[in-house]
DNA sequence: ATAGTAATTGTTACTTAATATTAATTATAA
DNA sequence: TTATAATTAATATTAAGTAACAATTACTAT
């Protein structure tokens, strides 16, 4: 934890940006909400709650640089909320995600799985890709089993 | 176009809507412009042009109708503004998207090239898919070109 | 046809995510 | 220290989208 922050620090100051208390407090809620898809309302409340003097804005701007960055990628899933999610450390591509529509939950996939995809891409569309979103919508491995129990 | 406008017109009877007037004048151009991502405003300045009397709220509402009936697709390049995207007759998933982050052009991929990778998320995760989102972010055909150009 | 009911619409008001502004604060350089 | 630049907090503003509601339109039953 302490070594990630120090590495987010590092690629922060080879921008020539520093490491403020509010942006390490906010970088600082990301990390110990990994699992989540926090907005930036979300992440506003959360780092109030030990930093009650950051403003608002200050966060949008440490969201925005953040992406900027590639260290967090701001991410949509169609309600209306820009989300804020950590990349993983030396990935490459944006990781995928599972959107629950009986639930709602985001479950995420870390491996590539594009590889073949973007090679047929890259070749018959003639496009050269720098990142993409995939997000699948359809039903958890949780949702299923709440079914199979009733039916059986 | 009058079959396709037709057939909308069945698929909004069998779930018990009308095409009203208001609601033709919106389908017809989403029709008309379908090679672009347009987003509800753009759709209702479009509409007013032929239809002057309509408000804007009733372009949400159709809007929202054709979703749910999955006559249309509701779209985020990650902008702030939902766009909205004719489905291919017949098709079972939404299309792919190219979105150059040189000249924000986006084309369309009307290929499936996902069945390998959602077989695979099916099994391994678990996960039921009904559909899904994939967008490309990188530098079109167009730009490279213009980039070569430059260096030739 | 007539009256009654339900669906749809247009206008307006409202909500809220996100951005812009600006004066104050903090850090860095001379 | 003094000057300069970066950053912040608070506030105002913008704009996408939704809600409320009265008016209109379209069916239904008599
Ligand atoms: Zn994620
Ligand atoms: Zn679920
Ligand atoms: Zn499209
Ligand atoms: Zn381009």
């Amino acid at each position: 934890m302490e070594t990630r922050i120090e590495r987010i620090k590092k690629q922060l100051h080879s921008a020539s940006y520093k490491l403020t208390p509010q942006r390490e407090a906010t970088v600082r809620v990301l990390l110990e909400n990994e699992e989540d898809h926090l907005s930036a309302e979300d992440v506003y409340l959360l780092v109030k709650e030990k930093s009650p003097e950051i403003g608002l804005a200050t966060v949008y701007r440490t969201l925005e640089l953040l992406t900027e960055l590639k260290i967090v990628d701001k991410i949509n899933f169609g309600d209306g909320v820009s989300r804020y999610d950590l990349r993983q450390e030396g990935a490459a591509h944006f990781h995928h995600h599972l959107v629950c529509i009986e639930c709602g939950a985001v479950d995420e996939i870390q491996e590539d799985l594009l590889e073949d995809v973007e090679a047929v891409v890259e070749r018959r569309w003639n496009f050269k890709i720098k990142d993409h979103r995939l997000t699948f919508h359809g039903i958890c491995y949780r949702c299923q089993a709440k079914v199979e129990e009733k039916t059986v």
